[in-house]
DNA sequence: ACGATATTGCCAAATATTTAACAAAAATGT
DNA sequence: ACATTTTTGTTAAATATTTGGCAATATCGT
């Protein structure tokens, strides 16, 4: 028997964790899927269906409790601990990562931002000095990471990849433009913006014919 | 009949287009499903079935010539036209992109960079003055602008979508942690960063149990 | 020049995903 | 208290996507 949830669904949950959270806000306490299916944009069918693969958290004539339901998906996220992240590479994009606050909300803390380049290494970006690459092996020795952003180019991924692969880190975000190369014991999700636009540039050619 | 692509072949058709450009750079002249498809991941058989959709470019017992299909491949993408951007909401994410030259080569030509921060309008980030977004309007009845990267926060990103879409812009390109309403004639990307967080983490709680 | 080999394009089968349907159960209104 | 309405969880049907199989055709080696 496959047990094992399908990754279609697994990219949804973010998105009904977003909502709900918008829903607490409003101090709204409870939703049926049908409601939830009117602001989210999927079939009610889909959300009960992608809601049963964890469990029932809904009730016959009542509809889900909202604050249950955000919880019981934070708790399906991973959401009840935190998770110890560092950045490398500290150009534009990294810094930019490095600034965003949200991430730490949801219990994503930086700690620790590294770059080859002399001019950058040793600058603060949000109360973290930027150490040189060469020094990250060791700290990631002394320190538990869970998740490392990868934003360097292209020709530095790889190598930083094989590193962070070496050091048991348990998961990379990256946003060089190369599939890395990695052993299956450590998770990968890539962002390639540029797919992104060249997405958007097939639909406006599209739109001209 | 439907001869609409699926949403699926669309979304690999980038990383087509990033494999056959390595593949030509490294004067690889031609390449079968077979090979392909072990560099790139996919099966030969949906590769073979992928490019079908658009045409005929392989032939039997040879394969497929890499230029030609690299190219037959931009044109699909849309990238024989250049696209007028512009970035709105000039914070870290903002400058990061306008910073990005790669977009560049591909055609995605930067010509405004818009805030309303003003501490932020005045600024020339890589050759472009940042403009006060009161502004934008009138500059995109003057300016046949293509696609809005938003960079705003929350808060924002509806408000300028609403501009952007009264102004007719083409697409648009949202990092702003929300679903943007808008009409039908308008193309949008979104890119919800901490999705991909989410999942990373759901995979890491995975692996615990 | 010709047989052996390679490889496409296409069709059909297998999988995966989404949507529809509905019995069972809870809530609501009178 | 009881009939009506709401809404879930689940099964089945419908769609969509991926993979396998193979005839047709080109290339390659001799």
């Amino acid at each position: 028997m496959d047990n094992s949830i399908s990754m279609a669904v697994i990219k949804r949950l973010p998105k009904y964790h977003r909502y709900l959270k918008e829903l607490l806000d409003r101090d709204v306490k409870r939703i049926s899927s049908k409601e939830l299916s009117e602001i989210i944009g999927f079939t009610a069918s889909q959300i009960r269906q992608d809601l049963n693969n964890f469990g029932g958290f809904g009730q016959q004539g009542y509809g889900y409790n909202v604050e249950d339901l955000y919880k019981e998906i934070g708790k399906i996220l991973g959401l009840t601990k935190t998770y110890k992240t560092v950045i490398i590479g500290a150009g534009n994009l990294g810094q930019a990562l490095a600034n965003y606050t949200s991430f730490g909300s949801y219990g994503f803390e930086l700690v620790g931002i590294f770059d080859k380049n002399p001019k950058i290494v040793g600058l603060e970006i949000n109360g973290i000095e930027v150490t040189d690459v060469d020094l990250m092996k060791k700290f990631l020795e002394n320190n538990d990471v869970d998740i490392a952003y990868i934003c360097t180019n292209k020709t530095g991924a790889q190598f930083v990849a094989d590193i962070l692969v070496q050091a048991k880190v348990k998961a990379i975000w990256n946003f060089a433009p190369v599939d890395l190369k990695v052993s299956e014991d450590i998770r990968v999700e890539n962002v390639h913006l540029i797919d992104d636009l060249l997405t958007l540039s097939y639909f406006l050619k599209e739109q001209g014919e």
